[in-house]
RNA sequence: GGGCGAAUAGCGCAGUUGGUUCAGAGCGUCUGCCUUACAAGCAGAAGGUCGGGGGUUCGAAUCCCUCUUCGCCCACCA
């Protein structure tokens, strides 16, 4: 076979992919096996993949594959989410530019325009994923609006309903102006932002020049004097005319329109003058009570705050705490309405510029500071939300927080890193009820039908009836008083569709069909699922909530092991984002350095938890690493093989010592996995292949060029060619396949996919290793002596081996590596030798004239001073008595241990400089 | 405001119960090599008082206290 000498992946890659999927080597059944089972974190129908999917789903595909080498009934299940309101904002951008407004159509209309949608970017990034060698089981592909998914959805909704666990409220909610719906809390990113606090005057509802008798002790300021608000006492306000005014600070003076109070504390010395008073809102003209209430806090602004229900989650509160007026000022886009009077129609930041001006010219401005603050930003849309008073949908937590908390804190499930256990504690031990319904179409569509003839009454006391579909909706309505004849077309439905995560939650359960026929044989299989990969940013809104419905409807963990990633950042530590232009597209990487290279780009700088700075060189890295096994394997394969020959001795030493180094380094690699250390697991095969492999191994055994290689080697070496494919193939499948194959004939259909990796569990040599090491050592010290003498490769050398040659089992691989004539044991090394030490034994090599004798004794008095200084520092802890009597024995020997070795060196050292001298 | 985490070589990181194996590997850098598998390579080398200070201990990168600097999450001071 003629080899390249360069990999290219882009021939091979498409090739095993296709294979693996002809024989569906990817599906999974159940089985006697034990399972082990995966569901993909589901991107958004129409998503592209990127940096954040490549790190996210190469993981899952190491732990899918490794399992499924394991000889376990892997099962990795792809799909997609309909991702609600960002795949609404796609379709409503197309349909603009199209000249259509979402308001000109018919909801079916307009599902029909999104499903076309769906069907024409749908599932391209399950596509992509197949180029990165995702093994999912293509044949289980789902979607949270697929059939199955949305029975499951809307029959938990109504299960939830009947519980009690759903109910339909008039709350504050967190609204996105630019999609005009609710959203839940989590869907809201608070960001810092540079704003002002506006200080404005509420006139005092009462003739010019009142007063009462509190004004005695008062400090009366005039309008031009500065106000401190550390002030003890009471702070009157007047203008020139003698009007009294109470100063409100604000954030947003665009909602005073919908105030309906002032508030101050009832123990704020500053405003206790107006208590009981009424003021006039500026600009506005209505007059609104002064309450009393300890939420307000005195140092803040004035102390004095004004209160606006329909607008401020606060303000909602202490409104129906005293019973006042909501005046929603704003229409559902955020710009003004009716309610408001003044400035209808004009959008609420165009306002804000506005009625400070106006209120500037009114002379009821009293300052402006510059003030840091919170806003709350839509994290789909991106416009700051607006808290707004509606009728949604919401699920009681309380339930939930109470049955998910214990099993993540008692470790039945674990999280890897495991500090998000904090993070997940704190969010469930503050739950707060669920927004679940959106004002959307995309989406399921809440199952909820109004009964008709209820035009007069208001919104919020509406009846309805909660049914999987419209045929039991209309048999239970019949069952109200009232509506024993009602008929499918006059039950109205809820026109709100449900958050994605409602559906998303579901997730585990709903793949297997584990809602909609409860107990069958694939749910009783593969759940609890094994381990769920994803980022820490989506723990509430997805991990918690699965956790939740996986307690509730199977009474069981929706897997056993979630592992969080990092975000993926460039290298400069920056968010990887389509503006910044520093994401690179993953399939032209693909394209640059195979999907192998990529993977393992990706993988070597992965540490759980931990952000990833994210450099294409690694993918380098990773590329040039496969060729490096690629050559390796030219190398190996381009051998001739003698059939009779017998191992030369080096050969057989290099085959007893890499059996034990194989063993050991599978272990480890065990071990990484175990503890979900993927980077290092990756790294530790990375040094075995090229390190002990390539550079000792196989130039140990190499055979003179022109010559053959004994069989028994050379069979030895294929089949650790093959256990290191096996331990590769997680991280790189394509080239390991490739190369497996072509190991030996393969019969049709088989895989490295399903080879064990057998070396795990047996144990290594361990002294084998440790005299290895101190080969590499010498062979080592030996080629930097060349180097530094300048002596060539070819140029053969002797060794002298002062003493005892503790090493002699391996002089041929020592002379073959290091291009030794002889080794010598000698009790006294030539003169013109230069000498180094391994360990405690001191080695020589013969220079005749190329010996730089200057040069060797400043090394060698290097040496000394530097032994000399560790033994200093050894003698120190054994000349102290309470090293000596308090540390443990086992350490202490160790310190004598060192003590002679030092001394033993100093002496060699000091012998050779005599020598040298002499 | 509360909580969590981090600071170790030029860079990004590992370092488990304090002690032979502890000051590490990778990339990068430097030096020499086109040595018949690979220059996407080979051989060799240099780089760190483990953020500062204090403490516990015979012994601290590791445990405690404190300070500094970063990052993240949560929170209704308008």
């Amino acid at each position: 076979m003629e080899l390249a000498s360069k990999y290219s992946p882009a021939q091979v890659e498409g090739k095993w992919y296709q294979y693996w999927m002809d024989n569906k080597l990817f599906s999974s059944k159940p089985d006697g096996r034990e399972p082990y089972t995966v569901v993909i974190p589901p991107p958004n129908v129409t998503g592209v993949l990127h940096m954040g999917h490549v790190l996210n789903e190469t993981i899952q595909d190491i732990l899918v594959r490794r399992a499924r080498m394991e000889g376990k009934n892997a099962c990795w299940v792809p799909g997609t989410d309909h991702a609600s309101i960002a795949t609404e904002a796609k379709v409503i951008k197309r349909l603009a530019e199209q000249g259509i407004k979402k308001s000109d159509l018919t909801r079916e209309e307009f599902l029909k325009h999104a499903w076309a949608w769906t069907d024409e970017h749908g599932g391209i990034i399950l596509k992509q994923l197949r180029q990165l060698g995702c093994s999912c089981d293509w044949d289980r592909t789902a979607f949270t609006m697929d059939e199955e998914r949305s029975r499951s959805v809307i029959r938990v909704f109504c299960d939830l309903y009947d519980k009690g666990l759903i109910y339909r409220g008039l709350r504050m909610v967190n609204w996105d102006p630019e999609r005009q719906t609710a959203l839940s809390d989590e869907e809201v990113i608070y960001h810092d932002e540079h704003s002002h606090l506006f200080y404005l005057r509420y006139y005092v509802d009462e003739p010019a020049g009142s007063t009462d008798g509190e004004e005695a002790d008062a400090q009366v300021l005039s309008a031009t004097e500065p106000f401190d608000p550390t002030v003890k006492h009471q702070i009157i306000h007047r203008d020139a005319q003698g009007r009294r005014y109470a100063v409100v600070a604000t954030t947003r003076p665009e909602t005073i329109m919908g105030d309906v109070a002032v508030c101050i504390n009832p123990k704020d010395p500053k405003n206790t003058w107006l208590r009981g008073k009424r003021v006039i809102v500026p600009l506005v003209g209505r007059v609104v009570p002064i309450i009393e209430d300890r939420y307000v806090e005195i140092e803040f602004g004035t102390g004095c705050l004004k209160v606006t229900p329909a607008h401020d989650v606060n303000d909602y509160a202490l409104g129906q705490k005293y019973d006042l007026e909501s005046i929603d000022i704003f229409n559902p886009d955020a710009t003004l309405s009716e309610a408001a009077r003044l400035y209808v129609g004009m959008d609420r930041f165009d306002c804000r510029k506005q009625i400070v001006k106006d209120l500037d010219a009114a002379a009821l401005m009293e300052k402006v500071e510059d003030y840091d603050n919170k806003v709350g930003y839509s994290e789909r849309t991106n416009v700051p939300i607006e808290p707004r008073l509606s009728l949604q949908w919401f699920i009681r937590m309380q339930h939930f927080a109470d049955i998910a908390l214990p099993p993540v804190m008692n470790d039945d499930i674990r999280f890897y890193p495991p500090k998000y256990k904090n993070t997940y504690r704190t969010w469930l031990e503050n739950i707060k009820d669920w927004c679940i319904s959106r004002q959307l179409w995309w989406g399921h569509r809440i199952p909820a039908y109004f009964l008709p003839n209820q035009e007069d009454v208001p919104d919020a006391d509406r009846q309805y009836v909660v049914a999987e579909s419209i045929e039991k909706a209309v048999e239970k309505a019949r069952q109200l008083k009232g509506y024993e004849n009602v008929t499918a077309d006059e039950l109205i439905q809820d026109e709100g569709a449900l958050d994605t995560w409602f559906s998303s939650w579901l997730w585990p359960i709903s793949l297997f069909n584990g809602i909609n026929n409860a107990g069958n044989e694939e749910i009783r299989y593969y759940y609890p699922t094994s381990d769920l990969v994803t980022g820490p940013d989506i723990i509430f809104f997805w991990v918690a909530r699965m956790i939740m419905a996986g307690y509730e409807y199977l009474g069981d963990m929706p897997f056993r092991n979630v592992y969080f990633t990092g975000i993926v950042r460039d290298k400069l530590g920056r968010k990887m984002s389509k503006s910044l232009g520093n994401s690179p597209d993953p399939l032209d990487l693909i394209d640059k350095y195979g999907a192998d290279g990529v993977r393992m780009g990706m993988m070597l700088s992965a540490p759980a938890g931990n952000d990833i700075l994210f450099d294409e060189s690694l993918c380098e890295q990773g590329r040039n690493f496969n060729n490096k096994i690629w050559n390796c394997f030219r190398l190996v394969k381009g051998w001739t093989v003698d059939a009779d020959a017998a191992p030369t001795e080096a050969a057989a030493t290099a085959v007893r010592w890499f059996d034990a180094k194989l063993k050991q380094t599978a272990a480890l690699v065990d071990d990484h996995f175990s503890k979900y250390r993927i980077s290092d697991a990756l790294m530790a095969v990375y040094n075995l292949f090229w390190d002990e492999f390539s550079a000792w191994y196989l130039e140990i055994i190499k055979p003179a060029y022109g010559c053959a290689i004994d069989k028994g080697t050379y069979d030895v070496t294929l089949h650790y060619f093959d256990c290191l494919l096996r331990l590769l193939h997680p991280f790189m499948p394509f080239i390991t396949e490739e190369l497996w194959q072509n190991i030996e004939e393969r019969a049709k259909g088989e895989s490295i996919m399903f080879q064990p990796v057998s070396v795990i569990g047996t144990d290594a040599d361990e002294s084998l290793i440790r005299d290895f090491e101190t080969v590499k050592e010498i062979i080592s010290d030996i080629r930097a002596i060349r180097l530094q003498k300048g002596i060539a490769p070819k140029e053969e050398l002797v060794l002298e081996v002062v003493g005892e040659n503790k090493m002699s089992a391996y002089n041929s691989a020592i002379s073959k590596m290091a291009n030794i004539s002889a080794i010598n044991s000698v009790s006294e090394k030539s003169p013109s030798a230069v000498a180094f030490m391994v360990g405690t034994t001191e080695y020589a090599v013969p220079l005749g004239n190329l010996m730089d004798v200057e040069a060797e004794l400043k090394k060698l008095n290097d040496e000394l001073a530097y032994a000399e200084g560790s033994l200093r520092i050894v003698m120190n802890k054994l000349n102290n008595a309470n090293f000596v009597s308090r540390a443990p024995e086992a350490i202490v020997a160790a310190e004598r241990k060192k003590q002679a070795d030092a001394e033993s060196r100093i002496a060699s050292l000091k012998a050779a400089i005599a020598a040298l001298q002499s």
